[in-house]
RNA sequence: GCCGAAGUGGCGGAAUUGGCAGACGCGCCAGAUUCAGGUUCUGGUGGUGGAAACGCUGUAGGGGUUCGAGUCCCCUCUUCGGCACCA
């Protein structure tokens, strides 16, 4: 029940105004609770999460159409019985918190929790269903405490470690980068070429999980295909072989990594990368190495250096040349690699800028054997690229003749058999540097000590706060290391004195566990988990409410998250899996990625001046229409054109909805509910109710159906111009276009959700829309009375007849040929086939 | 370069998956309401020929399969995404 109040002022003539009804509304529902979610094992759960934004400020159009996608998810679902957790949050640490108090002198916690107050209003306007009780701001210790056990868990398991090692470096951002977060050789964020830099930083072992990231693929089912590729490719798992070649005069051996081994008696130099252990040792020329750094990472023109060392091919004991070459990744395989210039684009242009010998040892199948090259040099016209194909092997000893394929397996059980080399699978995903030399994220919370070396923080002294005491002023360097009071402390082991780390982790760290939270969180917090990982812990607690609630049923969000925080996630939550936490390897069960907002062919930003703001389209329209434009305009994991006009026209449309209801509201009020029985209607009144029933279905359909909800409203659109045109002069029809109002109204309660809510209750309904069952409709009532005959002759259109859905095909036929018109284009052909597709068209072959 | 997706009216987009191409909306045109503009309402609206009935043509381009192709197959072109010296 409602008050009295909200509906009141029905003498007035009204008209449609969503700032009135919108904020009453949305009040009602909150102070009802409408939207609060407990576990309940007696109904089906069903998980709605959108991806949670950085409180940059305000909320754009990007946002408004994410989360109307999740809150028409959300709002069906929960109408179709199921108890739907509907979180949102705050992913709230990062660098514009930062930046903002270097510009503006204001700290990045009271900067990030302006933020996060506004544009939870501007979401609250939106009408959106969320379970606020659930929030979680990522930047607040109760959260980040977490990603601290998480941390010093893995850091248990072996899962965190700490190396030296060239990494990413964004001077702009006067921090590190993971590699997913350098987007062709720019930083993610601003921009900035990216530079190789040597630090010591910390990594989470991502890679011990790189088969089962792999494998797990093929489970995502419910994810995009070219988002499973994504982090397929990503992962780049490649079978090969690792190889050892004997130096000559130094006792060690240079282990390569090749996907080729077939064409091993190929190779005729061999490359290693300037940061091997052995380049440094090797080469002869100290400035010429150097030379080859500088174009390290870069991909320009092929730089190298002769050692003067030479090494031994397993395969032939030939003697070749060992290079140094800037094009070989350190990071990849083993950092070296044999160079076979006959069938490698790369090798091939190293080999002819340095007059190497260029060998083929690999032809394609169709040439027959007299053809093949003999005694070590090719026939033939020399190669003008390499031969990358794979073929049939050739001047390869005893492998000559094989098949590639073939040549693979059997030389790589020639070199695990002599103890020489031995098959391995690769891959190009590598751990996840996590350390970021900047304030405003989780401190690490690990501590070093000059006696007892690196030790992890108790976890009794989690979390790690954050110090307040640190100046912003952008000028380099950790703002960590100038806070004395968090520097400083006392060693866990031996008490003696030790610092902190004072970098920060990356915030993918902290979006990788989020929907975790919220499944965990409750009026004080996260204490289920502090209960929990306390020693002798109750056993009620995580487990129960991680069972219920994992995973997330529909995840929505943008496109751009593909590989990195959505791998990062998977990665989390095996971790968390195999900590015992929790018993799903996938968090996200169906993932949709939508498009993103365009308007004047580019991305709404603000160089470009093409921006909408939210703000600005609530007060002039209101919610419904802002979230009803969103979801209409395109499908959701298609780009969105922004119009304006388009814009008048969802307005409009609601505002059409809300005269039809007030032109009827009275007769509405009084009538009866739809008796059963509908032969005595009119054809008119017969036409509304049972296009009423197909959009029920049809808009079920598309909802079910990739959420296609721009059909779903074209529908619901089609069904209120059959009203307008449809005046009812009886009661009887008056229930009609009664059961049609109903209908409607609740089928667009999880798009426009406050229309629905006001015109429900102006009806006199005692319910709330939001909590009334989806609506049902029947198949009996949906079927068309009569269809309309489509007449072809020879494939073409040739005309149009109405007849009773139910007819034989054999009448059917009979109609379509007794037709005056096509009695006359037939003539005096001959007719050679009649093909009948049922209640839909006739084809009349004819002919000679 | 490699991998992937997509090309449909003036525009955003539909098309039960091989069966009327252009649903729905925007825009535009005409009419009604209005002192007028806006709003609202009614009708029309792919191109082309025709006064009209109606005809021809049309889903990036070319070929093919089929009674029938926007949809399936082959080739070409264009656009957009992802990866990019991954050995």
């Amino acid at each position: 029940m409602f008050p009295e109040h909200f509906r009141r002022q029905e003498s007035v003539e009204e008209r449609y105004d969503p700032a009135t009804i919108e904020p009453k509304w949305q009040q009602y529902w909150e102070e009802r609770n409408l939207f609060r979610t407990d576990k309940d094992d007696s109904r089906k759960k069903f998980f709605c999460l959108e991806m949670f934004p950085y409180p940059s400020g305000k909320i754009h159009m990007g946002h408004v159409r994410n989360y109307a996608i999740g809150d028409v998810i959300a709002r069906y679902k929960r109408m179709q019985g199921y108890n739907v957790l509907h979180p949102m949050g705050w992913d709230s640490f990062g660098m514009p918190a930062e930046n903002a108090a270097i510009k503006h002198n204001v700290h990045p916690s009271q900067w990030t929790y302006e933020n996060i107050a506004y544009m939870k209003g501007q979401l609250k306007k939106l009408g959106l269903s969320y379970d606020w009780s659930r929030e979680v701001a990522t930047c607040s210790p109760e959260y980040y405490k977490w990603n601290q056990w998480f941390f010093i868990k893995m850091l248990e398991k072996g899962l965190a470690y700490r190396k030296s090692s060239y990494v990413n470096w964004c001077h702009s951002c006067a921090t590190v980068l993971a590699n997913e977060q350098v987007i062709d050789t720019k930083c993610w964020r601003c921009d900035s070429v990216v530079v190789q830099k040597k630090l010591e930083q910390w990594f989470l072992r991502i890679t011990n999980y790189a088969e089962e990231l792999l494998s797990g693929c093929d489970t995502l089912s419910g994810w995009p295909e070219k988002v499973v590729l994504m982090q397929k490719n990503w992962i780049g798992k490649s079978h090969g072989a690792e190889v050892d070649f004997r130096v000559e005069g130094i006792d060690q051996n240079i282990r390569i990594f090749t996907t080729r081994p077939d064409t091993l008696f190929g190779a005729t130099f061999l490359c290693l990368s300037p940061g091997h252990p052995l380049a440094e040792r090797l080469a002869a020329d100290k400035d010429e190495l150097e030379k080859v750094r500088a174009h390290y990472g870069k991909v320009d023109e092929k730089v190298g250096l002769f050692t003067g060392a030479y090494c031994i091919n397993p395969m032939n004991n030939e003697k070749i040349p060992v290079y140094i070459a800037n094009f070989v990744l350190m990071e990849y395989g083993t950092g070296a690699i044999m160079s076979v210039p006959a069938h490698d684009q790369r090798d091939f242009e190293f080999a002819e800028k340095y007059g190497l010998p260029i060998r083929q040892v690999i032809v394609g199948a169709g040439l027959a054997p007299a053809h093949q090259p003999q005694g070590g040099q090719p026939q033939g016209l020399p190669l003008q690229e390499a031969f990358v194909d794979e073929g049939i092997l050739v001047d390869s000893g005893q492998f000559s003749g094989l098949k590639s394929a073939d040549a693979k397996q059997k030389i790589a059980d020639h070199l695990e058999e002599k103890g020489l080399g031995k098959k391995v699978v690769n891959y190009k995903l590598r751990d996840w540097g996590i350390s970021r030399q900047r304030y405003w994220g989780t401190p690490i919370p690990v501590i070093y000590c000059d006696n007892c070396g690196i030790v992890p923080v108790s976890e009794k002294d989690l979390p790690v706060i954050l110090p307040e005491d640190v100046k912003f002023t952008g000028t380099g360097g950790s703002p960590l290391q100038e806070s004395d009071a968090f520097l400083h402390t006392a060693c866990p082991k031996c008490g003696g004195k030790a610092r902190r780390e004072t970098d920060t982790m990356d915030t993918f760290v902290d979006s990788s566990w989020y929907f975790i939270a919220y499944c965990l969180k409750d009026s004080s917090g996260l204490s289920v988990m502090r209960d929990q990982f306390k020693e002798d812990s109750s056993p009620i607690t995580h487990h129960s409410l991680l069972k219920y609630w994992m995973p997330v049923d529909q995840y929505v969000g943008g496109v751009e998250h593909a590989v990195l925080h959505l791998l990062y996630s998977r990665f989390f939550t095996r971790v968390i899996r195999d900590l015992g936490i929790i018993k799903v390897s996938e968090p996200f069960v169906n993932l949709l990625t939508q498009g993103m907002v365009i308007k004047d062919g580019a991305k709404m930003s603000k160089s470009k001046g093409n921006v909408i703001d939210p703000d600005y389209l609530i007060n002039r329209y209101g919610s419904d229409t802002s979230r009803l434009f969103s979801l209409f305009a395109a499908p959701p994991e298609r780009d969105l054109d922004w119009s304006d006009k388009g814009v008048d026209g969802a307005y409009r449309f609601l505002n059409r909805v809300w005269s039809v209801v007030q032109k009827h509201r009275d007769a509405l009020r009084k009538s009866a509910p739809l008796a059963t029985g509908t032969d005595d209607l009119s054809y008119g009144a017969r036409a509304v109710l049972r296009k009423t029933h197909q959009t029920i279905r049809k808009v079920t359909a598309d909802i079910e159906k990739d959420y296609h909800f721009n059909t779903a409203i074209a529908a619901m659109m089609e069904l209120v111009n059959e009203m307008i045109g449809f005046e009812p002069d009886n009661g009887k029809e008056m229930q009609v276009v009664t059961f049609a109002v109903d209908n409607l109204l609740l089928l667009l309660s999880p798009f426009t959700p406050h229309i629905a809510e006001e015109l429900w209750a102006k009806l006199g309904h005692k319910e709330i829309a939001s909590e009334m069952p989806w609506p049902v409709w029947d198949e009996e009532i949906a079927k068309d009375e009569e269809i309309e005959l489509v007449i072809q002759i020879n494939g073409k259109l040739r005309g149009k007849l109405m007849i009773s859905a139910g007819l034989a095909d054999d009448d059917v036929k009979e109609r379509a040929l007794q037709d005056s018109k096509v009695v006359e284009i037939i003539g005096g052909q001959g007719i050679k086939k009649v093909i009948v597709v049922k209640g839909r068209l006739v084809n009349i072959v004819v002919g000679a």
